[in-house]
DNA sequence: CATCTAGGTAACCTCTGGGTTACGTACTCT
DNA sequence: AGAGTACGTAACCCAGAGGTTACCTAGATG
């Protein structure tokens, strides 16, 4: 179904900017407030929201309101689409090339 | 050591853009010369050279002169940094996770 | 209630990434 | 040798990504 495929796609996209990928890191240590993440970070609290919208949307991040703060959190969902692209591309491309090497193989008989 | 993680991050970017994604893989079904990559792509080849470039900087990539033309091909190795990224991203979230599973039990007993 | 804190959003700016065309060069083929 | 092919690179263009400031609302707090 190409909606696996979709997901998989937005989150490679997500993951592919170095702000994202640090802000995604400090989530390792656990839930965070928006703005204890630009905290950490060299840039303005609107900035990290942006981001945050955009991992939300990749299913890399999730949140919950609490009370005051928006406390976000890893979405392991987001995660298992990036690995499945590297993990379905690889091993098509391998795949392929064992068949590759059959034909040649068949070519040679 | 840095090298590594520098290798990763190069990774990541460079699979972070589809059109480069979509170069991979067509690469997958084999080495392929530029123009023919060009041709599969609503781009022009210029435009596939520079993320050929690209991509072999962040060692995704490889390619030899055959005469006239440039094949490229699949280098695993920037695959490897790729998958690198997210195996150690996950391991250490979920070690994270754990320890602080851990500490709760420990606070509560 | 008054104030302070947390955070989303809109409006805006800047710059760079991804695209194009034009051109030069190296190799192939007849 | 001369025409044709494959490719890299330079110069340029422009939409949009990523950033900022300003403002507003919703909870917390004294």
């Amino acid at each position: 179904m190409a909606a696996a495929e979709k997901r998989r796609e937005l989150a490679m996209d997500a993951l592919g900017n170095p702000m994202r990928r640090r802000i995604v890191k400090l989530l390792r240590a656990g839930p965070l407030p928006v703005g204890s993440i630009a905290a950490e970070l060299p840039v303005s609290r609107p900035a990290v929201s942006k981001h945050l919208r955009l991992l939300e949307r990749a299913e890399l991040v999730t949140f919950d309101k609490h009370g005051n703060r928006n406390l976000f959190r890893l979405n392991p969902s987001g995660f298992d689409a990036a690995r499945g692209w590297l993990e379905e591309f690889w091993d098509e491309a391998l795949a392929r090339f064992a068949r590759a090497v059959e034909d040649e193989l068949e070519g040679k008989r």
